[in-house]
DNA sequence: TCGCTTGTTGATACTCGGTCTCAATAATAT
DNA sequence: ATATTATTGAGACCGAGTATCAACAAGCGA
C-alpha cells in the first residue's frame, strides 16, 4: 500500500517533513540510511530536522511499511516486501534483488517443528558480484 | 578450532586480556554483547579495558571464529558454526538453535544463478516461543 | 473561513556504543 | 637476560540515535 495512504488511514497527520521523507525514500536507493534520507529530504524541505527523520522512519517501521536492516555499515532501511531479500556486493555496493530463500517456503514447517511462532526473518547475503569477482582474481590476497 | 590455538597459529600473542575475553565467551550465553564480555571478563582480569574487549572481539571476527550479529538490541557475538542459526524469542529472549535453513543447502545454486560469489549470509528468525505464545493468547491486543 | 485542539516539529542537549591516541607494559625470539 | 614490538589501559573523542520542550501547524468543528 502507498505509504502516504497508510499514514492517513492510521490517523497520522500529513506534514511537510513526512512528505519529504517519503519522497526521499521513493527516489533514493533500495538500501538507504537515515543520514541519506535526511540530506535527500532537505532538498524538498530544507528545514527538515534529524529528529523528524528518525521519528518518521521509526513510525513507518512500526506501521510495517519499512524495515530497518542492521548491517556492518550501519542501519539501512528498505521497503518491506515479504519473500524479497538482497544480494549485497561487498566490492561495489551493488544491491541485487533476490527471492525464493528456502526459509520463505518452509515457515510453517519450522514453526511446527520447533513449536515456535515465526513473526519474520531477516536475511542478507554478502559476497561479490561477477564484476568485482573477476577484478579480484589478479590480486595477491 | 580452539580459539586459543587459532590465535597462536596466526602469530597473535596470548595475553591476559585475551584469555579473559575467551573465557567470557566460553562461559557466557550463546548470544553475548561486548558489554557483557567486558563485565564478565573483568571477573578473571579486573583491569580489562573496554578497548581491549572490542579489539579482541574484532580480531576473533576477522579470524572467522566469531561473528557479530547486528540486532535491534545492539550487536551481539556468537561462535561461528556454518549452517547454524538461531530462533530469537521476542517475548522472553530465549535463543534456540536452528539448523537447515534452505539457503545453506542452495548456496551454490544461488551463486550460479545470479553469478554472485556468496561469502556468507546473515539470518535471524524472530518470533515467539511456545511459552510466550500461549501467554499472549489471553491478551487484548 | 476561523479559531481550537493537540499531534508534530526543530533546536539542542544528551546518551552511549564504539574508536583513536599514546605512553607504558609485557609477550615472544634470540 | 635483553631487545623488539605487539598489545594494553585510560581517557579523549566520535557519531548514530534519543529525550526535551517551547513553538508550530494539520485537521476539525463551528
Ligand atoms: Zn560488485
Ligand atoms: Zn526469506
Ligand atoms: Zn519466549
Ligand atoms: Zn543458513
Amino acid at each position: 500500500m502507498d505509504m502516504l495512504t497508510l499514514l492517513r488511514q492510521r490517523g497520522h497527520r500529513i506534514t511537510r517533513p513526512r512528505l519529504a521523507v517519503l519522497q526521499a525514500l521513493a527516489e533514493g536507493p533500495a538500501h538507504i540510511s537515515a543520514a541519506e534520507v535526511l540530506s535527500e529530504g532537505r532538498r524538498t524541505h530544507p528545514g527538515l530536522s534529524k529528529a523528524s527523520v528518525y521519528r518518521t522512519l521509526q513510525l513507518l517501521e512500526t506501521l510495517g511499511a519499512l524495515r530497518g536492516i542492521p548491517s556492518p555499515e550501519g542501519r539501512s532501511f528498505v521497503r518491506v516486501a515479504p519473500g524479497h531479500h538482497h544480494l549485497l556486493c561487498q566490492g561495489c555496493g551493488e544491491v541485487r534483488d533476490f527471492s525464493g530463500c528456502g526459509l520463505c517456503d518452509s515457515w510453517r514447517e519450522v514453526a511446527d517443528e520447533e513449536r515456535f511462532f515465526v513473526a519474520g526473518h531477516l536475511l542478507e547475503v554478502f559476497g561479490l558480484c561477477s564484476g568485482c569477482r573477476s577484478k579480484r582474481e589478479g590480486e595477491t590476497s
